[in-house]
DNA sequence: TTCATTAGTTCTGAAGTAATGAACTATTGA
DNA sequence: TCAATAGTTCATTACTTCAGAACTAATGAA
């Protein structure tokens, strides 16, 4: 089957629970809060390392899906390349102060992650539910 | 197998990530968002219904502690029923503004879901992944 | 044109996670 | 001691996620 063409929903289908969702995984929140940084587009394969870790690219790929089809970024092909940019002006049109919010909080978060262990690479398991 | 202690996280043990997956649930969010709004606390069984959608009980119970094990909230036993209070304010020491601002854009989806349709019970299936 | 390269997507199966009925536990009050 | 109440745990089934392999699509070189 060939590749599809890539789904930006409308902002006014974006949801909360669709952004909180795709920025509680601490890959996808590390890619995003990149993208949203950066004054330039930034292209997938950026992201094949994310904190020393490395992510296959399948595997990225997916996540680069969840975070556009949730709305978070807009996805364009240039040429043989993605250029992704962050849509955080139309969500904060929506959901006034949320990304900034989270985003601070991963940066405070991160900040305090370097204070106390300063060179373990830090796992991050995403939720110890100790079922 | 007896029943565990509940367990509750130091408030340094608290992630960005945990909290948005918590609450990146509908169910959970209006959960959460309902006993952070109360004075008094609210125990589980309030909740058997979530906007008009029968939740059985094993699955509150499940979400709750998703709720407690994200650090979100504090659940007491006493005698025969649980209280459940919100731990906002602790949050707000560690990710200022966090908290205020997933409510506040969850009120803002609430009021527009309202707006459009106004009988129909919104099923908001938590993720079209259209995989 | 044809081939190689680059960048990303899709498929697939294994591993992990979630929803829920049934069975269980713990506390209270009759 | 027993029934009722409130919630937990278990077991099953369904769904989701991860990641290797195969694939697609655009570009540039021969």
């Amino acid at each position: 089957m060939g590749m599809r063409p890539l789904l930006h929903p409308s902002i006014d289908d974006v949801t909360v629970e669709g952004i909180l969702y795709a920025l509680s995984d601490p890959v996808r929140v590390a890619i995003y809060a990149d993208i949203a940084a950066q004054e330039c587009t930034q292209n997938c394969s950026t992201f094949l390392t994310v904190s020393d870790k490395a992510i296959p690219k399948s595997t990225l790929s997916q996540h680069f899906k969840i975070l556009r089809e949730n709305g978070l970024i807009r996805g364009e092909r240039h040429g043989v390349e993605m250029r992704n940019t962050s849509r955080c002006s139309e969500i904060e049109g929506r959901f006034p102060g949320l990304i900034r919010a989270i985003l601070n909080a991963h940066t405070v978060q991160l900040a305090e992650t370097r204070a106390k262990k300063p060179t373990a690479k830090r796992t991050a398991k995403r939720r110890a539910t100790t079922l």
